[in-house]
DNA sequence: ATGCTGACAGGAG
DNA sequence: ACTCCTGCCAGCA
């Protein structure tokens, strides 16, 4: 129990904490895990409501562009880009993450 | 109950 | 190809 029932949001945590080192995922995606690929800004609401990040890793989080937020939430998108080098995620000349490489692969649950 | 906001996604220009 | 506008759902005042 990470958090309280938020309904919606508390989906949305429990898919971003299973997502596992070196792999991203889009908020669409998830938003279509729950059952509403249209509450893909649902998504990113909760991650700003995100409690903590050992909990939410919402770094792993980004959008379908492959880019993460404007940068006023973990203190600066160039931190966030750092922690996914960290752990093992290459990002594109663009300053994008390589989803094509990182994006998570859904095949057990 | 109604309206506004929000770390997005998709279509049109 | 890129950029701008609209649409959608959930939470809060």
């Amino acid at each position: 129990m990470i958090n309280k029932n938020k309904g919606f949001f508390d989906e949305v945590y429990r898919i971003v904490a299973m997502i596992p080192e070196g792999s991203v995922m889009t908020y669409g995606m998830i938003a279509t895990i729950l059952g509403n690929p249209r509450a893909s800004r649902i998504v990113g609401y909760a991650m700003s409501c995100a409690p903590s990040v050992e909990h939410l890793p919402c770094h792993r989080v980004v959008n379908q562009k492959g880019q993460m937020a404007p940068g006023t939430i973990f203190g600066g998108e160039d931190h966030q880009r750092q922690l996914l080098m960290k752990e093992g995620v290459t990002f594109q000349s663009d300053g994008c993450i390589d989803m094509d490489k990182h994006l998570i692969k859904w095949g057990i649950q």
